[in-house]
RNA sequence: CGCGGGGUGGAGCAGUCCGGUAGCUCGUUGGGCUCAUAACCCAAAGGUCGCAGGUUCAAAUCCUGCCCCCGCAACCA
């Protein structure tokens, strides 16, 4: 049986996972599905980095040691995971004994064959980063990131020479062409490569938070570096030659297209050098947009993939993000969308005719359908798309994949209504041709499911069940899509798959509250079929913009706010800047200047002399450089502009409000 | 010259690499049907393919220049 090794990148624990994360996964999962439907013998990994200077800062902050954070992170991603359906074989910690294996051998190979040497680099690092800043990079001193101060480090690093590698994957490239896909990003890491590689460091001085050079304990090894390994760690490497031998080279590495440069430069080179075989392809898919916005975990705009999970099971967002977005291209996720998605393709198309199928097979033929000698036209119909769905599926062209199975449900409700059964069942005379049209439809509701299984296992599954077919959905392979005339089928009558949702009432932004995500019971996610009867509740989630915290605070916190009334002496926009305005303003007994993301609604002629409402005691911060001595206060509308405060009579700077 | 993505009927998108009758989904309008989850089916209206040049028998597609929008970098303290 010809095999496939499929991995995604391994995620940072300093976050729960949100929407662009579980994009990656459930896009590796389907095409992890569909090769095992397709007859590989098929190996899933997910994994993740935790050997991170965040993760170690970030349990400290939490005053939990490393490894205990770790863990509880890991089981709340394993969790998400799950929920999602997510069908990996393995999952791979890089703080375990077996990736550490792994990491120090192919360190060791790489120094055996001289391509890591010792060196000193100083310079400016970010911590949050993890990466040394150029001078020209600061802004006012600081990390144009994070905007803290990086730290000034000289210390013995050990480098790979990764320059003498820039021949060899000029070369790769040109021999694999489909080594990078798709073709956009092969071009900028071709110009990369043509302008030549710089030797990297590959590890850190005086941390604790990591695993070891193998020949120099008092450094640890970049966590760049270490996290690479996984993919082969994951199967072995340095632990289990037989199983690595079995696995190696990896068919397919899907990561973000961010981090290409990485799995398609610094990764196969590290293989070169030691040795190994390098991956066969890299898959650098696009971004989910929220709304526009890009998926950020810090600016809380990302919606956690749950909320629509909760609510409908995992497969109608599954659908969606495949569907609705050209694997490799940045798509976006709005829930008017996802909503007209879920009526349009799962609630009218695919669940009524199903429906309609049960219903007429009981009414019509008390349950049990039979194929007719000469099928009708929808044979043909589900014939093509079972060729276009390999043909796009290969390609991993996973919107094409869906298309196809959907062009089966929309060819059957037609050939419902152009054949008209209920009319041929008045007449007895049309007997056979009634049962004829009805195993028709049934059988292409058959293929169709088979061709979603890797999209929407579950549903899928149920569907199957209901159109009677008899082998069970995780020992079918593509040959169930062929069209199969023989055989009864007893048809099965269920509750609505998935019920209207009323879209009329949109205007939920909810990014959900952090707990919400552990909270559901519905989590007991063996993929079997039942756990299809999950959403009667087809109730839209309550609009919810004005729903935070629900925790109430006491006066006295309240009064530690000092706000103030001010009046603005001049403003000017920030140069360079979109949206901030600097403002000097009167207190009555002092004047401060302070910046305000107002620039977009308010032009700053505008604002002169205007009286504002400002927090008095907020801590300074600087903004593009500005120092900010307090906040303006406005009515800030989801995705709107910004309104200021004001008074209807007029007030003297200075005065209190409360 | 910071990096990247994009401008195609009312909305959201495909098509652009490899020129050759402008396509899909939603929405709108009209009709049909009743098996079905007020679902399904048919038809129609609706487009100077951002702008201006150029190449060509032929340009959404190729070339040149320009305009606009969005994301990121670096901004709602």
């Amino acid at each position: 049986m010809p095999r496939f090794y499929i991995t995604t990148a391994i995620d940072y624990v300093n976050s729960r996972p949100h929407l662009g994360t579980a994009y990656e996964k459930i896009a590796a999962d389907v095409i992890a599905r569909y090769k095992r439907l397709a007859g590989f013998d098929t190996r899933f990994v997910m994994g993740n980095d935790e050997h991170s200077q965040n993760v170690f800062k970030k349990a400290r902050e939490a005053g939990e040691d490393p490894l205990a954070y770790c863990d509880r992170m890991a089981g709340e991603f394993l969790d998400v995971w799950r929920r999602l359906d997510l069908s990996f074989d393995d999952f791979i910690r890089t703080t375990e004994p077996r990736h550490r294996a792994g990491v120090q051998e192919l360190v060791r190979r790489m120094t055996a064959a001289g391509d890591i040497y010792e060196g000193h680099y100083e310079g400016w690092y970010c911590v949050s980063c993890e990466a040394f800043k150029q001078e020209k990079d600061l802004v006012e001193g600081l990390c144009p990131i994070h905007r803290t101060k990086p730290d000034w480090i000289r210390e013995k690093n050990h480098f790979f020479r990764l320059s003498k590698y820039t021949n060899p994957l000029l070369e790769h490239f040109r021999a694999q062409p489909e080594f990078l896909v798709p073709d956009i990003r092969r071009n900028e890491i071709l110009r990369l490569l043509e302008g030549g590689l710089e030797d990297i460091s590959v590890s850190r001085a005086g941390q604790a938070w990591g695993i070891p050079m193998p020949d120099d304990p008092a450094s640890v090894i970049y966590v760049w570096v270490d996290a690479l390994i996984n993919y082969a760690t994951a199967v072995g490497f340095g632990t289990d030659q037989a199983l690595f031998e079995t696995w190696w080279p990896a068919d397919l590495h899907v990561i973000g297209k961010d981090i290409t440069r990485f799995h398609c430069v610094i990764w196969p080179a590290m293989l070169m050098s030691a040795g190994l075989p390098v991956p066969r392809q890299v898959f650098g898919h696009g971004w989910v947009h929220f709304r526009g916005e890009k998926m950020s975990k810090s600016l809380g705009t990302a919606v956690e993939p749950l909320a629509a999970v909760e609510k409908f099971g995992p497969d109608p967002l599954r659908l969606y993000l495949v569907k609705e977005i050209a694997f490799g291209s940045d798509g976006d996720f709005t829930w008017e969308r996802f909503e007209e998605r879920y009526n349009v393709d799962l609630a009218n198309n695919l669940g009524n005719l199903v429906s309609r199928v049960a219903t007429m097979a009981e009414k019509y033929r008390e349950g049990t359908l039979s194929p007719a000698e000469t099928p009708g036209r929808l044979a043909e119909v589900a014939t093509r798309a079972l060729s276009s769905y390999r043909e796009q599926m290969d390609a991993f062209a996973l919107e094409g994949g869906a298309a196809a199975a959907f062009r089966i449900v929309d060819a059957a409700n037609e050939y419902i209504a152009s054949t008209e059964p209920w009319a041929l069942a008045r007449d007895p005379a049309q007997a056979t041709h009634l049962s004829q049209v009805l195993f028709d439809v049934a059988e292409a509701v058959r293929v169709a499911a088979v061709l979603l299984l890797p999209i929407m296992p579950r549903s899928a599954t149920e569907i199957l069940r209901r159109v009677g077919e008899t082998t069970p959905a995780d020992r079918l392979t593509l040959d169930a899509a062929v069209w199969r005339p023989d055989g009864q089928r007893i048809i099965t009558k269920g509750a609505s798959l998935w019920p209207r949702v009323n879209t009329s009432a949109h205007s939920r932004s909810t990014p959900l509250e952090e707990k919400s995500a552990s909270t559901s019971a519905s989590a007991s996610t063996s993929p079997s079929a039942e756990a299809t009867v999950d959403k009667p509740s087809a109730s839209v989630p309550a609009p919810s913009a004005s729903a935070p915290g629900a925790e109430k605070i006491t006066i006295d916190d309240f009064m530690k706010v000092d706000l103030r009334v001010a009046k603005v002496l001049t403003a000017e926009k920030v140069p360079n800047s979109r949206k901030l305005v600097k403002l000097s303003i009167d207190l009555g007994t002092e004047q401060r200047t302070l910046v305000a993301g107002i620039a977009e609604a308010y032009e700053p002629a505008q604002l002169v002399g205007r009286t504002i409402v400002m927090v008095f005691n907020l801590k300074p911060a600087k903004l593009m450089g500005i120092e900010s001595n307090g906040m303006v206060l406005a009515a800030s509308p989801e995705g709107g502009k910004p309104t200021l405060v004001g008074f209807d009579a007029d007030v003297p700077p200075g005065t209190r409000v409360r």
